[in-house]
DNA sequence: CTCTATTACGTAAATCGTAACGATC
DNA sequence: GATCGTTACGATTTACGTAATAGAG
């Protein structure tokens, strides 16, 4: 058995059974892929991949184990190089993560700002996405980390770490009726034709809950992905912006009013994920910290200790998260 | 990075960062060795052992960490071989047990010549030990499963499976004053020379717990790792025995009597171990259950799942184990 | 002087790529 | 007929063993 030929079965079963493609993918040739399946095949005595002919047509239950397996193992191959990028130079490597919208533009920029002038040879590498694709993608090691606020508790492989909560604001244009209301309620929004999130994105379900619980049937006429794109069409006058309170930018959004919402809608917790069982380098926890202080690597590594996601929550039981 | 050059740190490690040792216990030439750790080390980018001139002398901390995910990953390689065997010929493979005399002697035997007549091709092989070494056995993978009454819930890489409770029993010879006695109390006991186990073997300090309790001072006069030594003793004389129940063969201990001890000390629990993370074959899971028909594999299986000692201990609240 | 790891070097084996083949859709 | 995996075969690389070398205790 070779770590070789079980990145070779693990890519085949990636590549939907092709072996021609597993091997273009892993840059070497297609028989040499075909001979290094069988003779792991031989060693071990089973089939991993049945065959109809010249074709692979299914993983064989013998095989799903073997690739589970394989694949842990080479996650682990892959931790035992992070450690000697770590011990050889622990200033310079490749950290990616996977984020919304909402925390690359406004949550971010100052962390990586002060990440980038700590580790000037650490690569960044951010990816956008929905919160569901984001998960998946810390969770099949695309990315290193994952930071959002929905869909990454449901991964059950992921170490979850709740960074900070935030609340809503309400954004109108200077002229709007609704700037000279003191304190708002539901009411007073669902008066309005409503611009907000798309389901599934910074905390919308949020939203739609706290107007059904009160009976109150909101008009959301447009929705987007991200904050700008919001706060363009309310400056458009096509309604009122209901945007994270981060989103609003004091110096910048100055025609526009940001009005308080956070007695109207809970708070919604961001996190920080990163799939279970991956080595973090130091960079890393200073990543961590750096996103959210009260993240210590002891912290953090007792969170990686704990075994399901209960224990975790009990470590950050009494930790005030900050609000924003 | 080779599996093979991973297969050599480990055991450059275990032989106290002897080469030659390491060496010919892998059955290869020490220059090999000595090769193919230089070229996992030049490739990782960090040393593994440090080095003063010919000798090797420490372990880096660097190479702690590649050590301790080495052999992590040897021995998911030894699962992967095991689905192998399980899916190309599930009635054929070995079986490792450790164990203590009590267990060997009177619980297994009925559950080894079961378990032989339904996999005659599994090779069984039971070491015995003290419960320490036991235990220890099964977290470092020199045996399979663990079955003792003691120190497995010391090592919290073994996942541990309550089998069955047992009392205790007083021996005495026919002629013996106690032999007269309907129910016995502590102060019976403690008026005779008394011949039990050693310390730290088959419950023993349950025994001393219960004396010291009450207030009593017992008089042992002989101490023995097994019941076939403490019945042997006891027959000539030497005191009473206090033994577990199981010790007692009615058809075969005729010239001794049986009395009940079981209001006067606690029942002790024996449990079955293994080592997290190993892959359990079918036939194992059979055993298991042969030996404790409440260890269904699908609690065997939610114990395994579960993370630590409290959600395993949860499962089997429940469940009323048999006692003996 | 002994023990131990490294270097040197030759041999054997394994790996990989190209080309040809055979089967499937 | 296009796609895909297997077989065949040759070339390169790699791994391993023996022998010689060099550093520590």
């Amino acid at each position: 058995m070779k770590l070789q030929q079980l990145r070779y079965i693990v890519e085949v079963a990636r590549n939907n059974l092709n072996v021609s493609v597993a091997a273009q993918s892993l840059f070497t040739s297609q028989p040499g892929v075909s001979k290094q399946i069988r003779l792991l095949e031989d060693e071990l005595g089973v089939e991993i991949f049945t065959r109809s002919g010249k074709h692979f047509t299914q993983v064989t239950p013998a095989g799903k184990e073997v690739l589970a397996i394989a694949r842990e193992m080479l996650r682990q191959a892959d931790n035992i190089r992070q450690i000697g990028e770590e011990f050889s130079d622990p200033r310079r490597g490749r950290l990616s993560i996977s984020t919304t919208h909402t925390q690359a533009r406004y949550r971010l920029p100052p962390v990586v700002g002060a990440f980038r002038q700590r580790y000037p040879d650490v690569s960044l590498h951010i990816q956008q996405g929905n919160p569901q694709q984001i998960a998946q993608m810390a969770s099949d090691g695309t990315t290193d980390f994952a930071i959002a606020t929905e869909a990454v508790e449901n991964f059950n492989n992921l170490v979850l770490l709740p960074c900070y909560q935030w609340n809503r604001t309400v954004l109108v244009p200077k002229a709007h009726p609704l700037a000279q209301i003191g304190r708002l309620t539901l009411q007073d929004v669902a008066a309005y034709p409503i611009v907000t999130y798309v389901f599934g994105f910074t905390g919308r379900s949020v939203l739609d809950e706290a107007f059904r619980r009160e009976g109150v049937q909101p008009n959301v006429v447009f929705t987007a992905t991200d904050a700008d794109v919001i706060k363009t069409y309310v400056r458009l006058g096509m309604g009122i912006g209901i945007v994270a309170h981060m989103a609003y930018e004091p110096g910048i959004d100055t025609d526009l009013i940001a009005l308080d919402a956070s007695h109207l809608f809970p708070a919604s917790t961001t996190r920080l994920a990163f799939r279970r069982g991956i080595w973090l380098r130091g960079f890393m926890f200073d990543f961590i910290q750096e996103f959210s202080p009260h993240l210590t690597r002891e912290r953090v590594e007792a969170a990686i200790a704990a075994g399901d996601a209960e224990s975790v929550e009990a470590i950050f039981a009494n930790i005030e998260l900050p609000v924003f």
